[in-house]
DNA sequence: CGTGTTGTGTGCGCTAGCGCCCAGACCAGC
DNA sequence: GCTGGTCTGGGCGCTAGCGCACACAACACG
């Protein structure tokens, strides 16, 4: 069992939790090592497990017209997969794909859903977390019709850097243009601009964030307001 | 106190509600008259009401850089403003707008919230519901970004023909563009477009469905996909 | 050391939608 | 009947991103 597992706070819900229900929580957690690619939960198909990432990090993408799909959330430490097992539906309404293999919490939906049943305060905490993915699904919504690709580029590299804990991961650009839903050559030419202004390094698919201030001041908006989102409603 | 308001059936979340339960609701509701372009939450405003629509509907905006925005959701009799309230958070996490004027039931939020506490039948619903619109954001998102204009105006009349309970109703192209994130030609394009294969007439605001079998095959396939999503989740 | 696979960069013609501006059609109110 | 506001339509040049096809570099593995 990995180091990083033995850290209660490794994920930050249940680091916010009052330390008896999050002892009784964990208890019922069983460490897991979650491989990139790995599809941790079908659309439309019934969840058998939730899982609170701690190093690893998780897509949540929806699929349309059976080809193209969009990448509309990003779990890290930061939050949980399978939150809509507080709405009491165990049906998964997304995707969802590990993104950055490494260690997560994994627990089964009948512990789970006994567990809420038990504390009020995970019902609260889970609640609040809820109401901010569903802001940054509208604000996705909106900034994937209105922002230019370089910029959305950055914000999802800004993201998936905060959740890697690393400037460093590895994403290939083929894997990037299903995430942002537009074509390969598109994310090599943003790449490139972002590459060229120094912002990033990048090759063969192991990405290096050189400069974050550049590259926050080169995404969009969007970042900076989930960001805010999150800690205003989570503390 | 128009007619309209005397039938319980008239909100099909009130309706759906078991007797006993919806009449405890429905007495600490108060019939209102919204009417067109009226905003009855402002995004991260706090919520006084919520609203239980029977005639009219009420558009979901997502505001984005402070100029542009994009119609997320509409709601009608079918759903219910507010519904953020059962994650125990009064912030509105977006704009609504009344959209088609018309009567609705509407209560303030602390009634709402004891009323909550008090019916399980009543958290069970509203959960659902919420999945419902969650799972409509993600497909919006997607939607938006991949399908032809078009076919999105298409399917936004389909919803909006489904919610005005008419295949008549007042809607000017430059707020249809506002809705849908285009500029307002594009939308005189794409409406030329479906009257010329006399799917919908169009006069000064004033649209007809005419053939709403062909504007259905016309729409993107998301129309039937969220109304099947509902059916399936909400009986 | 060659050979297939994977990842990145380019070029070319195309389309949807943009920003801007103006024309015409219709309606309401004086 | 005139006038001014509202709504629709179209023209024009432009850009972001598309689809396709191909070249090349780096790595992995026999």
């Amino acid at each position: 069992m990995p180091d990083t597992h033995s850290a209660p706070a490794a994920n930050r819900l249940l680091a916010a939790l009052p330390r008896k229900d999050r002892e009784r929580l964990m208890a019922g957690c069983e460490p897991v090592e979650l491989v990139f690619a790995e599809v941790l939960a079908e659309q439309g198909g019934r969840m058998r497990h939730v899982y609170f990432p701690t190093e690893s990090f998780i897509s949540l993408v929806a699929p349309i017209d059976g080809r193209a799909s969009l990448e509309v959330g990003l779990i890290g430490n930061e939050g949980m997969l399978g939150i809509s097992l507080i709405l009491g539906v165990e049906v998964s309404p997304l995707l969802a794909v590990v993104q950055g293999g490494g260690p997560a919490w994994r627990m089964d939906t009948e512990t789970f859903c006994h567990e809420l049943a038990r504390s009020s305060e995970l019902q609260r905490l889970l609640q609040r977390y809820l109401y901010v993915e569903i802001g940054q699904l509208a604000q996705t919504a909106a900034c994937t019709r209105f922002h230019l690709l370089e910029a959305r580029l950055a914000r999802w590299l800004l993201m998936t850097q905060d959740r890697a804990h690393s400037d460093e991961f590895h994403v290939t650009q083929e894997f990037l243009a299903y995430m942002l839903g537009v074509r390969r050559v598109g994310v090599t030419k943003a790449a490139s601009s972002l590459q060229n202004n120094k912002l990033i390094s990048y090759c063969r698919g192991n990405i290096r964030i050189v400069d974050r201030h550049g590259l926050e001041a080169a995404s969009c908006g969007c970042y900076k307001a989930n960001k805010a989102s999150y800690a205003e409603m989570m503390g």
